[in-house]
DNA sequence: GCCAACGTTGGC
DNA sequence: GCCAACGTTGGC
C-alpha cells in the first residue's frame, strides 16, 4: 500500500467536482516526476487531493481504482493517466500553513518541491495529516 | 497581481 | 551539451 498527494486547482477540477463526478481520469500530468509517480501507483492506494492557490489545503482522500495506462487526451505515449474515486472528505481541510507549522512534515515534497503535482508520502506522514484534519 | 522557483526550449 | 530565454506553477 502506498500513499500519494496529488494538486489541483479548484478552479480548474475542485473537490466538489470530484465528488459530483463520482470518478475521474487524473489526466494533464506532463511533468516526467509526476508521470513516474502515477505510473507507481497501484490500485487500493490512497492519494490525498489537495486544492492549490486559494486557501491550499489537504481537502480529502481518493482511491485508486485503476492503475495508469495511455492518456487518452494525447497521442504521446509518454504521458498516462489513472482512474480515481472520491473516497471520503477531510473531517477539516488540512491548509499548507499547518502542513508548515508542523515539524514530521517538513520533508515532504508538497514543501521541498513546490511545484510537483503527484508526489509520494510515507504512511506516517500520510496518517499525521489525517490527524491535523480531527 | 507579483514574483520566485523551476522545467522546457532552442541557439550555438 | 551548455546555458540563456521563456513559460508555467503556485505561494503570498
Amino acid at each position: 500500500m502506498n500513499y500519494w498527494l496529488i494538486k489541483s486547482e479548484p478552479n480548474t477540477y475542485s473537490w466538489d467536482d470530484f465528488v459530483k463526478e463520482k470518478k475521474t481520469l487524473w489526466n494533464g500530468v506532463r511533468n516526467f516526476q509526476a508521470r513516474n509517480n502515477l505510473r507507481a501507483m497501484r490500485e487500493g492506494d490512497f492519494v490525498f487531493f489537495y486544492h492549490s492557490v486559494h486557501n491550499p489545503s489537504v481537502v480529502g482522500i481518493a482511491k485508486v481504482v485503476k492503475e495508469a495506462y495511455q492518456d487518452p487526451t494525447t497521442e504521446d505515449p509518454n504521458w498516462v493517466v489513472v482512474d480515481l474515486e472520491p473516497y471520503q472528505p477531510l473531517k477539516n481541510a488540512v491548509s499548507l500553513q499547518k502542513i508548515k507549522e508542523t515539524p514530521d512534515l517538513q520533508n515532504i515534497a508538497l514543501i521541498r518541491q513546490s511545484r510537483l503535482s503527484v508526489m509520494p508520502l510515507k504512511q506516517e506522514e500520510f496518517d499525521l495529516i489525517l490527524a491535523l484534519a480531527e
